[in-house]
DNA sequence: AATGAATGAGGGTTCATTCAT
DNA sequence: CATGAATGAACCCTCATTCAT
């Protein structure tokens, strides 16, 4: 309950400390991605960042805000670290195998579907709208390229966000893990090696 | 808002009424499938079957017992819809279509993978043991039709468990519904057709 | 929640086993005496009887009833006892020594203190009063061989209902235990030497 | 029956009103007390604290907890009033005197057994372990002044800590009502003399 | 004589949210 | 900018009691 009293009125800024409302974000996506909406209380979220709730209320105005800002957030993140896999001069399998290695070691489990669902259940239309933009951003990002390795010719023709949608979904199966918390497939970089070499056959030009 | 009012003790035995028992088992199944265990409280499975909380506790001990029966039956029927496909003596490929085209009909988005993570968050030890044996028997039944059509040589060799979850996985994506809730291929029909062929295209063996 | 599946209709008796009626008398004054009223529960006495709490109530009204069912029949169980060690032709002082050593080794802490303020709190008015009358009951058998003796000369004239009271509060003095589950002096014997010896201390005429 | 409705957020603060932490642990000893654990709800507080149940749990995160408080507080209280007694410059029989009037005065009957009792059923090991070492505190300092007493020849050599159990004991039989709610001696004043003066006619120096 | 099925009224606890300071 | 105190609604679960069979 009353743990280490802080100080009143506003804390000296600790010069290389991150910014309250940065920090309320980062941990609430991470707790978020974890364990879900409705598993994580406000409580929970300030008890991680040191804070109390009212502090949180400061800068999220609800929870709904601040679940969709993290997912936000997070799709964001993931956009962008795709992009950077995806612009290297390398081999376009090559770039899907970094993909699929890159995201399974991160350990934690990324699994859209279940974001989106939460967010249709629990966010406000506004709210779930922003969501969706910045999930069907995420899957363009793939999308695009999907679409000039096929202008490329470097794969078949088709469409090309199926494609992406379908690359995706088989990444997920190499986070899978058995009652006893083993992979289907062992090691990260086998995994990656044979996620995408399962894609690939499906969209080779050959 | 006041629905007829039960009188107390045991009612008048109905001939052809389902099992209470049954019924919240089924009820409890739709509603945790559609909104996942922290959205569904006990009063919302007791006032979707008519009978009030106490009966449900009657029957089921805890909510994480209720959730644990939900979904092994759950994966249990999934389990003999998908044997009773696979059984038929039609070609393998065929067979898969029907699969996907059955269970995207169902309209409910069944999503294992975020069944398994509230299970994982909200279940106790032994409960969790049942439900991760249900889903694995329900993938061994596809994993040991991969395993026989391998053997004949209808597709190619390699790790039948994989190709199971792989095929799964890529079931997934025919659920998918954009923001203006539109599948990516259209009709039931075309988005099995091509689900199956991109499978396919993986795992034939040419 | 479901056990053992009995048969439907009278049980054939058995014939030498204690009739039910009894049977959950016996059990219900056993649980009340060691956790007290509120702590058990109809269910407890049913599951501890391998009854069903409709049979529970087929005997005893309600919950009260059957609390002060089990308080008299445990009172007049204690008057019993406490007639049977008194009527004894030894000294007092030994028969009170008695009187203490056999209710010290019962295990069971009778606590009539506590057992009367439960019956104050949860009881009717009318189910009160036969419980004060048993009580009342009990305590003048101690009574009037206090009586009887100080008509004797072997102990000093004085209020003999406060001394019953006192012998009796003394006595419990023997139930104590400590943290760590001891006992103030030892043995159950020396224990009963020690604190009959207290009392006659204060009443032995001199 | 809606009495005073309260406002949502941090109320005004009413300079001189008690703390609410402490407002809540003293009705929750006064009514734990008069009833026991399980006759008092956490409702039952809260309604007679005049704040919602959810203030309570702000500053007892359970019942227990509470519980455990209201115990460790009363006990302390006890201990510090029998102190003052017991610390008086006059004859040691006056001062036991003494501590009978005053907590015979005090309407409420402190049944140290059945707190004990219900401690032992209800609280967890650690909670109990806290309670235990209060109720020992409280004994020790009437033991320590028994100990005294005997160094000094007053009272005769004996087990303090058997003689100071005994004590309270023979102190409880003050607190007997019958039916009709007559103590066993009269006033306070009386039935403290009787009950110093049996217990010290087994205590005296001879 | 005994059961199985059901209820309604709480009881303990959590949680998103509010607001004076 | 941040906190501490409080609320009301909901949630999981228990329990005494009822009644057709």
């Amino acid at each position: 309950m009353k743990q280490s009293p802080r100080v009143l009125g506003r804390p000296r800024h600790d010069g290389n400390a991150k910014p309250t409302k940065d920090l309320v974000l980062e941990t609430a996506t991470r707790l978020f991605i974890k364990e879900g909406y409705k598993n994580i209380s406000m409580d929970d979220v300030a008890k991680a960042c040191n804070v109390t709730k009212a502090t949180i209320y400061y800068y999220y105005p609800t929870k709904g805000e601040l679940y969709t800002s993290a997912l936000i957030a997070m799709m964001d993140r993931i956009k962008l670290s795709i992009l950077e896999i995806l612009e290297q001069p390398i081999p376009f399998k090559e770039r899907l195998e970094q993909l699929v290695a890159v995201h399974l070691s991160a350990t934690i489990d990324i699994d859209m579907k279940n974001f989106m669902k939460e967010a249709t259940i629990n966010l406000s239309e506004p709210q779930l709208k922003q969501v969706q933009a910045s999930e069907n951003d995420m899957y363009q990002t793939i999308e695009q390229t999907m679409q000039v390795e096929m202008d490329n010719g470097t794969i078949r023709k088709g469409n090309a966000k199926f494609f992406a949608h379908n690359f995706m979904a088989l990444m997920t199966v190499g986070y899978f893990k058995d009652g006893d918390g083993k992979t289907l497939l062992g090691s990260v970089d086998v995994t990656a090696k044979e996620v995408t070499n399962f894609f690939w056959l499906s969209v080779e030009n050959k």
